[in-house]
DNA sequence: GGGGTTTTGAAGCAACTGCTCCGAAACATG
DNA sequence: CATGTTTCGGAGCAGTTGCTTCAAAACCCC
């Protein structure tokens, strides 16, 4: 029917996506989009739209592939507080990870982006939502198993954590002591 | 000696401020400064040097202004638990007024250009820092009084109430539920 | 292999970027 | 009031921005 593309569309929005990861959305200009992907401008803006449609794209892309990576710690089985550790331990080595280490991407969106950007607030809101009930149905488990108290509500717990998991984020952004932080990650699995 | 300035550097530094807070580093152009401040761009550049030092000044103008402020909270008289949920409610009612709320300068601050900006994380670390010992050294006072228990170290402590406070302002960026938040509020404080 | 449709690369658009230059204006000092 | 020094507003610089245009190329289907 048409000249069919030569380009890999997964491929190319990986591209896109790590390089909004790594510089912000503001600070990727579409040239550096262009770059990345290897596509023309002329290609990208006929397979993705513009510039936010293609930001959307990529923390969508995000999602699938990197936030269900992150709960898949939760679900494997063993002591429900390993798995929690493990959650944190994971993301906060990612973070130290030399100096390519650009964090969470969804975290990145919420502070850059969510507040002047509807869309954008929108899907992170789903990407916090799921590692919330994740966080949820893991602690449940826990309280059913007895590991964890029945006291405060799985919900309850599960947020903060998750709060506590997000802040351990922000501060490995600008504090690198790998102790200090594996210290928090304790308290918050041992205040279970 | 010479012609003297016609405008106030503080007033001006804090419209900087409240620009490059609100829109990030990289969304704020210089008109946007200029406009602002009420100052021609040579008048910026002549006072402030270059947009990367006028950023700088922002922050540590925002360190001066702000987080003195938030640790205030943490040295009025009370109960120590008191003043810790203080601290939170407190930032997560300015987080979540209207929607000119912008969160906290230093964390967007982190997460924008901390990977990129040697200066920036040196400062925003010290942002951090200030608020770490503040915990602290309330905490400290607290197990000194028996209202926490001494069993873990009140630097451990404040660094888990630190990454919960700040994974707390990170929620509020698109979470706008006050009650959900207030229960991560509650949790952190009786988990003590 | 010709017709119809889509993709591609390169050039280019107006607007904007951070920053500078320069003449005129405004003051303290002699 | 003349002088020296700084500030001011506006124009303007080269480079970049997001996005578009367009002819040539590449393919499927008949």
């Amino acid at each position: 029917m048409a000249r069919p593309r030569k380009f890999d569309e997964t491929h190319a929005l990986t591209a896109a996506m790590e390089t909004f990861w790594r510089r912000g959305y503001e600070a990727t200009s579409t040239r550096d989009l262009s770059d990345a992907t290897g596509l023309g401008q002329s290609s990208l803006y006929n397979a993705f739209g513009d510039k936010h449609e293609l930001y959307l794209r990529a923390l969508r892309h995000y999602y699938e592939t990197h936030t269900a990576e992150q709960t898949a710690f939760l679900d494997r089985p063993g002591p429900v507080k390993e798995r929690l550790r493990d959650l944190m331990v994971h993301a906060l080595d990612a973070d130290l990870a030399g100096p390519d280490a650009c964090g969470c991407f969804s975290i990145n969106a919420s502070v850059e982006r969510a507040h002047a950007d509807d869309d954008v607030r929108e899907e992170v809101r789903r990407h916090f939502a799921t590692v919330e009930r994740a966080l949820t149905e893991t602690i449940a488990r826990g309280q059913r198993s007895g590991e964890i108290s029945p006291q405060r509500s799985a919900a309850t717990l599960a947020r903060q954590v998750l709060s506590t998991y997000y802040g351990l984020r922000v501060l490995a952004r600008v504090q690198k002591d790998r102790n200090a932080l594996l210290g928090v990650v304790e308290s918050a699995v041992s205040a279970l």
